[in-house]
DNA sequence: GTAAAATGTGACCTGTCAGTCATATGACCT
DNA sequence: AGGTCATATGACTGACAGGTCACATTTTAC
């Protein structure tokens, strides 16, 4: 946590510390990330970095509180369309909205999602509460999907919520690298064209690669969220 | 590519060297991975070392280069247990082989996973080419896959790749850091339970989380390879 | 045996890093 | 005005990075 000295800051100053720090962290995760040059970039001495916060761990944790709150902000407006998804309708809905989210405020999601789920691997102490903690609330999905019939029962749990976070991320890393290449990520990532990608990805979660009798391939088109 | 030199010295330095250089990338990963530190636990001077390589790029390509002549080595005798496995089935042998492979060779797999999984995102140009012929192999399975049946036509090439990528390399990671904590990994490797963990995720791959008509669950002791 | 070529060496170069500290500034109180 | 206390500063330290180079040693060629 960043010392009381951090938040006496006028607005203003705590911004520019703010956002140079997302720069250096989105451009060069946290092992390369150098405070010498976040601290040239929002023009703050070096002794005054001190002073503000522990060290490189602190500002990193300083970012994670920010995108916690610009979250909670940002969907406290959101609902899920209806109240009678079932989990997998559920987890589309949340998925396409932590997209939009992402194309709303690309640069700290890039910063955080590549130090988490990048060397987040590595530096695993670092930040593992944190991870633990999405984890749990994957696991109390399927945990109710399963009650709910929609998830076999004999699936374990640890191993579908595997799946569904590999998914997640690989969708959220694809599409914010791709995304970034646009002029536009937020009239990109609500094209038709992108959004059914999403689908695409997320059918094949439920239902495979493997050609079955069903639908497949026809039943993008028919009622997604 | 290593210089000459590097060739024309003895196997034993050579060994030495390589073996460093290996322990360097799996514990530090390639930004911050040591030349000195490299130097010193090979019992090199610096200077010597340039004398073999252009820099730290280079050693790693070597490593690269090491790992493909160890794989070529390693499946040289093996083959498919037989000629009529349908794509999932040979994917799942390909996965199953490479696992063992990786438990045999845990480190340098290990460091090269690293590099190229992780930082390869972020320093794409650097080994862009190694992975592009990944991709290809893949798509070549998939549109193969699709000329005999086995996945519908109308999914996405790309898509499918990008698919079966992203669970190769969740379950290569899974298993490779699992698999390091255990003290004889290529045992447990070969556990059934290990192998019934990897039988439940590629079926989740083929047939997906959401519960069907299909006898999920129970198909996993059927007829696997 | 000797000259030439190849290889080995580590001190040294420049640059960057995280982190410290003596000193300066300025706001607020009495 | 004088005193106090939070804040600001950047020169400085010591460690380590990648990379170079003049010189020492060994191998090869004749």
């Amino acid at each position: 946590m960043p010392k009381q000295t951090f938040f006496n800051l006028p607005e203003e100053k705590r911004q520019a510390i703010t956002n140079a720090a997302i720069d250096e962290f989105a451009d060069y995760g946290f092992e390369a990330a150098s405070i010498n040059r976040i601290v040239a970039n929002s023009e703050i001495s070096k002794g005054s970095f001190y002073q503000y916060f522990e060290d490189k761990r602190d500002v990193f944790m300083h970012l994670l509180k920010v995108l916690e709150q610009e979250k909670m902000e940002y969907f406290k407006g959101k609902r899920p369309p209806s109240n009678n998804l079932d989990t997998f309708q559920y987890f589309r809905w949340m998925i396409k909205a932590g997209m939009e989210f992402n194309s709303a405020y690309p640069r700290i999601t890039q910063a955080v999602s590549r130090v988490l789920l990048v060397e987040g691997l590595y530096y695993g102490k670092l930040f593992g509460d944190y991870h633990q903690k999405t984890l749990d609330a994957l696991a109390m999905m399927i945990k109710q999907a399963i009650a709910r019939g929609e998830v076999d029962p004999s699936v374990d749990v640890d191993l579908a919520v595997m799946v569904m976070e590999t998914w997640s991320n690989a969708i959220s890393t694809y599409i914010l690298n791709e995304g970034l290449k646009q002029k536009d990520m937020m009239k990109w990532v609500r094209s038709t064209k992108t959004q059914q990608k999403i689908d695409k990805l997320l059918y094949v979660m439920e239902y495979g690669l493997r050609k079955t009798e069903s639908e497949f391939g026809t039943s993008f088109k028919k009622e997604r969220i």
